[in-house]
RNA sequence: GAUUCCUUAGCUCAGCCGGUUAGAGCAUCUGACUUUUAAUCAGAGGGUCCUGGGUUCGAUCCCCAGAGGGGUCACCA
C-alpha cells in the first residue's frame, strides 16, 4: 500500500516519540474533569481576564487546530461536546533547562488529530476567546492520518468542508470528527428512541426481543434476504417484519409487547430505502385501530417534545413546518380521493376504477385488482399533499392480509396509516384475529404467489396454529424510525441518520 | 434494475476546444514569531488526473468497456 507524505511523516513522528521516551498510545485511565462546552459556559472571569473561577481544568481530545507562534502556541481542543482553545507557551510545560516537550514534542511531533490531555488554569485571551493556560499536557493517542480540515472564517463561510456522501458515509468516523454538527442527528435519534420506549413503558407494554433469522419470512409483503444456516442445514431469511412473532406473544398472554426491530428488505436502495432498518412495532391487547390513533398521536406528541427539549411540537421541513400536536386529522382513504381528486370511489367496482384511473392519468395494468387501482390512485394523487399528520384510514381488503375486517364496511379492513410530509410514517390496523379468516387469507396470498409475485405472504402454519388457541383482539402498529428521524432533523436521505448506511463494497487494496 | 451526471494532491476545487514540466487555497515539510483564531511572513515538497482498452505522432482531456458515488424513475417502508 502507497502512503502519502503525510502518512509517512505521522509515522516518522510516532517513532520519535517513542524516543523521547513517551508512549504514544498510553494504556491509563486519563481523569477529565471537564468538556470543553463547560469550560466555554462556566467560566467566569475576573476584570483582567486572566482569572476564573475554574482555577485547575483537565480536559481531553483532539487537536483540531494548532498556532504556533515561536515560544508559544494555541490550539483547540475537540471533544465530544465541541472545541475549547488551550494556550501553551514554551516555558510554562518545560519550565527547566529542557524544552523538548514544547519544542520538539508539541511543535514539530504533535500532528492534527492527535490525542492529548492537558491541565491548566482558565483565561480569557486579548481577542476574547475563552481559553485554557497549559501548565501540563500528556499526549494519548496518534493519529496516522491526515484528517480533512474545513475551516470557518468570521462570516461563518465554510472553507474545504469534507462534503464528498460517499467518504462521509463510508469513513463516518472521519465525517463526524470533522462534521461535528452532524452529530446532533444521531442524538437526537436516540432520543427520539429513548423517549418512544420511556412512554411504551409508561403504557405498561413489555419490551421483547423476536428472531432476526426466520425460516418463514411473515408479516409484510417483500423480498428477504436469503441465508443458510449450515448445522441445521436449511435455509433462512432475515426477518422483513416482526408482526408474527409479536402477535404470538400476544397470544400468549402478554397484554402489551413492543420491539425497537432492525428488519431486513431485499429492494432497490435510494434516499428514502436502505436494506436494513429500524422499525418500532407494537401491539395491544383488547385494543382497536381507534385506540391504535390517539396512543400514536399522543406518542408522537411526546416524543417531539422530548426530542425537541420542551414543549415544541413543531418541526420545519423545508418550506412546510409540520405540527405533531394531537389530535391529527383522520380521513378515510376514500373520502381522501373525494377530496384531492373530487371522484368517488365508494361504489365503484373494478371497471368503474379504471375509468376514474385513466380520466387522473393514472397507469394501470390489467393484474392490478380493485385494492391495488385504489392504492394506486391515493398514491399518486393524494399522499404527496399530506403534510401535516394525517391517518387515513379503513383500506381496501386486498392488500392488507393480516388486518381484521372492516365492523361495517364491506370490503375494507380497519387499518390505517399516518402520512407526514406525504410519506408514510407509521401503518397499523385492527389485528385479524379469527385464524378461519386468516387462513383464507393466506390461501389468496398463495395464489398471487402462484403467479408469480415475490412479494406474497408465505403460509405460516405455526402462526395459524397460534391464532387458533386463540388471541384477544388486539391492536398493533409499526412506525418507521429512520423515516421518523428524517423529519425530525430535516434530512432528505436516509443516508443522513443512519451511522452506516449501506454502501457498495470498497477497494482498499490500491 | 433503467437513465443521467460526477471521479484531478490528505481536503475543497481550477484546468486542458488533444500538445513541453497538470495548478490554487488549506493541510504537510524547513525557517521566523510569547495572546493567535481561516494566525501571519519567507521558502520547499507532494499527483496511477478512478481502472482497462481504443483512436492519435501525442490522451488527464476524444471513443468503448468497467468500478465507485450522486440525482431521477421503477420496486418498496
Amino acid at each position: 500500500m502507497e502512503r502519502s507524505e503525510q502518512e509517512l511523516v505521522r509515522r516518522a513522528n510516532l517513532e520519535k516519540i517513542r524516543e523521547l521516551g513517551i508512549e504514544p498510545f498510553p494504556a491509563a485511565t486519563f481523569a477529565v474533569t471537564h468538556l470543553a462546552k463547560e469550560i466555554n459556559k462556566t467560566a467566569e472571569f475576573a476584570e483582567d481576564n486572566l482569572s476564573t473561577n475554574l482555577t485547575e481544568v483537565t480536559v481531553a481530545g483532539r487537536v483540531m487546530a494548532q498556532r504556533i507562534m515561536g515560544k508559544a502556541a494555541f490550539a483547540s481542543i475537540q471533544d465530544s461536546s465541541g472545541r475549547v482553545q488551550i494556550y501553551v507557551s514554551r516555558d510554562d510545560i518545560a519550565p527547566g533547562e529542557d524544552k523538548a516537550l514544547y519544542n520538539t514534542l508539541f511543535k514539530k511531533l504533535l500532528d492534527l488529530g492527535d490525542f492529548i490531555g492537558v491541565t491548566g488554569h482558565v483565561f480569557k485571551t486579548r481577542t476574547g476567546e475563552t481559553s485554557i493556560h497549559v501548565k501540563e499536557f500528556t499526549f494519548l493517542g496518534k493519529s496516522l492520518r491526515p484528517l480533512p480540515t474545513p475551516k470557518t472564517d468570521d462570516e461563518g463561510k465554510v472553507h474545504d468542508a469534507f462534503n464528498d456522501p460517499e467518504q462521509r458515509h463510508r469513513m463516518r468516523y472521519v465525517d463526524l470528527t470533522v462534521n461535528p454538527q452532524f452529530k446532533e442527528i444521531f442524538r437526537k435519534r436516540s432520543r427520539l428512541i429513548t423517549a418512544m420506549r420511556s412512554y411504551l413503558d409508561g403504557l405498561e407494554l413489555m419490551e421483547v426481543e423476536t428472531p432476526i433469522l426466520q425460516t418463514i419470512h411473515g408479516g409484510a409483503a417483500a423480498r428477504p434476504f436469503k441465508t443458510f444456516h449450515n448445522t441445521l442445514d436449511m435455509p433462512m431469511y432475515l426477518r422483513i417484519a416482526n408482526e408474527l412473532h409479536l402477535k404470538r406473544l400476544i397470544v400468549a398472554g402478554f397484554d402489551g409487547v413492543y420491539e425497537f426491530a432492525k428488519d431486513f428488505r431485499n429492494e432497490g436502495m435510494d434516499r428514502t430505502h436502505n436494506p436494513e432498518f429500524t422499525l418500532l412495532e407494537f401491539y395491544v391487547a383488547y385494543k382497536d385501530y381507534e385506540w391504535m390513533m390517539d396512543t400514536c398521536e399522543a406518542l408522537l406528541e411526546f416524543s417531539v417534545k422530548t426530542v425537541n427539549g420542551g414543549e415544541t411540537t413543531t418541526v420545519k421541513i423545508g418550506d412546510n413546518t409540520i405540527d405533531f400536536k394531537g389530535p391529527y386529522r383522520r380521513l378515510t382513504m376514500a373520502d381522501s380521493i373525494m377530496e384531492y381528486t373530487g371522484e368517488d370511489i365508494n361504489d365503484a367496482d373494478e371497471d368503474a376504477l379504471r375509468a376514474i384511473c385513466k380520466r387522473l392519468h393514472v397507469h394501470t395494468d390489467d393484474s392490478m385488482g380493485r385494492g391495488k387501482l385504489i392504492d394506486e390512485i391515493f398514491g399518486e394523487h393524494v399522499e404527496a399533499k399530506l403534510i401535516q399528520p394525517t391517518f387515513i384510514t379503513d383500506y381496501p381488503i386486498e392488500m392488507s392480509p393480516l388486518t381484521k375486517k372492516h365492523r361495517s364496511k364491506e370490503g375494507l379492513v380497519e387499518r390505517f396509516e399516518l402520512i407526514i410530509n406525504g410519506k408514510e410514517i407509521a401503518n397499523s390496523y385492527s389485528e385479524l384475529n379469527d385464524p378461519i379468516d386468516q387462513r383464507e387469507r393466506f390461501e389468496e396470498q398463495a395464489k398471487l404467489a402462484a403467479r408469480g409475485d415475490d412479494e406474497s405472504m408465505p403460509m405460516d402454519e405455526d402462526f395459524l396454529r397460534a391464532l387458533e388457541y386463540g388471541m384477544p383482539p388486539t391492536a398493533g402498529i409499526g412506525i418507521g424510525i429512520d423515516r421518523l428521524v428524517m423529519l425530525l432533523t430535516g434530512q432528505k436521505s436516509i443516508q443522513e441518520v443512519l451511522f452506516f448506511p449501506q454502501m457498495r463494497e470498497e477497494n482498499l487494496e490500491k
